[in-house]
DNA sequence: GCGCATTTCTTGACAGTGTCAAGATGCTGT
DNA sequence: ACAGCATCTTGACACTGTCAAGAAATGCGC
């Protein structure tokens, strides 16, 4: 084989491979139909062997929802890459924000649902989460000092905004909302527009949706 | 006993005390600590007795998610009587629905979770489920009359109000947020915050949280 | 190189789960 | 009174998360 045996009694890198297994089989059939022991069967080793690597079934989800949070911030970084104004960036992440969840609906579900109870147990999962919510939090920030709103406000106003894009998300994956019903071209489109009500007040945002295109 | 014997062989009205028994773990221990056989224990039968009223186990989450329902909705209605303009209409209902999410989070999540694969299974929780989701369109219709917002807008709009309190709802529940590291005093306060946040557009909210004790 | 401790992985087991099949029990209409 | 039906029971199956004990491979001190 290749430098690293992968078919030795010892495994490798089972750590990863299971984390790799656990992570497909949350976005492709949910993290209810994932059960420990089929991950480890994926990643072709016995019953218990998880056990050398993950504390129980919870650590190993919470290292899943830890790579999402990562994925989540690196898209969110990215998308304000070409914003300029203050809005136009806080839209840019508002948009990354919901593609992503909508993009990886079994992972996003982990990373807000209550799989993992008790998720101040994982320090590491905290940290990163933590990125995102401060990408947010300095967008709103940046807004609220262009619109010369009282800064005190700064907490409540990021969870305004988070509370959005976090709710759209949400309903798109779980309440089985398409788009199209709700009178958007694409996901894209209605989270423009909803990122862009929140901005300017309900009904007086600029078109997004039936202007251009 | 009562008029109705309870301890006879048969239960009197194990349905209903089955949906009891099950509401009251999903509340307490969460929709996770829930089984059918725990369900049945608590409701002093045995393991399969439940089959005889519910197909399965999803069954009778779907019957608890959809008490949940119309509980909601009946909350929000109680909360516009009171309101007069759109815009306190408006406010009255998310409030509402925040509060209901965060008093009752097992049966929320139960409702908007993934617990429940294919919600279209169920026609009565369809139906119900729509009330309260007609409650905010038609307040978000009133409300864009008066600001002379275009009407073809009205489910992007719907979406948007909709968003932003079932997004604090879930951030509450889920992401572990209390009201008071975001700067409110309560659940309430920080929910007429976020509704006004829509409303007026970020940063330009009629002071909610300082203002006002 | 050799021996040994440590890590990694295995088999076997236990209690608990959702659900099916078959049988027992009480109710209801004729 | 009795037949049929709804309701409830016991028993079983495959599956789950996790523990205990042992086998195999690795790496470290010499």
């Amino acid at each position: 084989m290749s430098s690293k045996t992968p078919d030795t009694y010892h495994h490798g890198d089972l750590r990863q491979a299971l984390v790799l297994a656990a992570t497909q089989i949350v976005e492709e059939q949910g993290v209810l139909a994932l059960s420990l022991r089929g991950v480890a069967r994926a990643a072709g080793v016995s019953q218990t062997a998880p056990y050398h690597h993950f504390q129980d079934k919870e650590a190993l989800l919470a290292t899943v929802a830890e790579t999402g949070f990562r994925d989540l911030a690196i898209d969110m970084e990215k998308a304000t890459d070409a914003a300029a104004s203050s809005g136009a960036i806080l839209e840019a992440l508002g948009v990354a924000y919901v593609l992503f969840a909508t993009s990886n609906p079994g992972r996003f579900r982990l990373m807000f649902g209550p799989q993992i109870a008790d998720k101040t147990c994982y320090g590491s999962l905290l940290e990163v989460s933590a990125v995102s919510f401060n990408l947010i939090c300095e967008g709103v920030g940046a807004r609220m000092k262009e619109v010369g709103a009282p800064l005190e406000d700064l907490m409540a106003n990021t969870m305004s905004a988070w509370s959005s894009v976090h709710g759209l998300a949400t309903l798109i994956n779980d309440a089985g909302f398409n788009p199209e019903t709700m009178g958007a071209k694409s996901i894209e489109d209605l989270a423009h527009h909803v990122t862009a009500s929140l901005i300017d007040g309900l009904g007086r945002e600029k078109a997004v949706l039936g202007g251009k295109r």
